[in-house]
DNA sequence: TAAGTCACTTGCAATATGCAAGTAAAAAAT
DNA sequence: ATTTTTTACTTGCATATTGCAAGTGACTTA
């Protein structure tokens, strides 16, 4: 960071600036952050290895750098296996679940666009289901507060993790 | 874009998987591309140099490549000022009105984050107001739509630009 | 007609992302 | 007990994106 930025950045702790919507941008405006998240909440994914198998097909260096990052922004949370000496199990936090909102409009805006509509191959009747529910529902705070349920409790949204 | 990409992204238009998320990651996961779009929404910006003026200081070629990826996507829109023909104007499409609920979100999420809050210095009682709505009000589609009427007579949340 | 304004472009440096190959520790198989 | 496999990384290098500073040409204003 160069000398101006340093100085015109004092009070923002290395901020462009103290706009909420950019501060959201600095911390998950990048390609993988939302979608190692989404891995969690959705997918139920807690292991390097699960994240590896997910289909945009993340690099290692990529996802060693972003986990780090993503636990050093108290998105998520890394403790090790109890059963498993090599693994490491990373959560998602409050600071994390409370993203649900930001994933159910943008699931809702993806899922309204044509480009979208033309690429997407359907899925399971519950990605379906949850898909409908997002671009359809009046109040989607209570299909954010039921997710959010269910991965406090360390469940996942569609469940099982593919293998 | 290597062979193996391009033999697995048949049918994806170029994506790295058919997810909505991952969609929305893709189309909008940059550092800049909604904080332009925020300024068009929310400060009524409209041309070049009125976006070169936003607190986070982007760059004139970033800011260039950007305007014309945001046409692109059919998230923004461009053409010649009748009055000035050095300018040109730029405006929100519907698909980049259709972003709102998003915004909402992601000013709710780090209005709510401490690391904001010690950094965010008040601004003026319409902001304040507003991100107090993003953070308390129930009905957020209420909200979402009030804007979207706003932005599409060509007024903007906060009305004048800074200059 | 000269001096600005405006929307860019160009060149180059820094950072981020991506691929492929390796490594050490632990677990599982033999 | 030893070998093989699994796991979570690291390392080296190539490419892509971002960023700064200095232009440039078309147009407007004084």
């Amino acid at each position: 960071m160069c000398y101006v930025l340093r100085v015109r950045n004092k009070g923002l702790k290395g901020r462009r600036s103290d706009c909420p919507v950019n501060f959201a941008v600095e911390a998950l405006g990048d390609k993988w952050s939302l979608v190692i998240l989404r891995d969690m909440i959705f997918w139920g994914k807690k292991t390097f290895g699960e994240f590896l198998k997910s289909d945009e097909h993340i690099a290692t260096n990529i996802l060693a750098t972003r986990l780090e990052y993503l636990v050093g922004e108290g998105l998520i949370s890394k403790s090790p296996d109890p059963g498993d000496k090599r693994k490491d199990i990373y959560r998602v936090t409050e600071k994390g679940i409370a993203l649900m909102p930001i994933f159910i409009e943008m699931i809702a805006w993806s899922a309204s666009d044509s480009t979208w509509q033309s690429i997407a191959t359907g899925g399971t009747e519950a990605q379906i289901k949850f898909v409908t529910q997002c671009v359809t529902n009046k109040d989607k705070s209570k299909l954010s507060l039921e997710v959010q349920k269910t991965v406090r409790r360390g469940d996942s949204v569609f469940e099982g993790v593919v293998r």
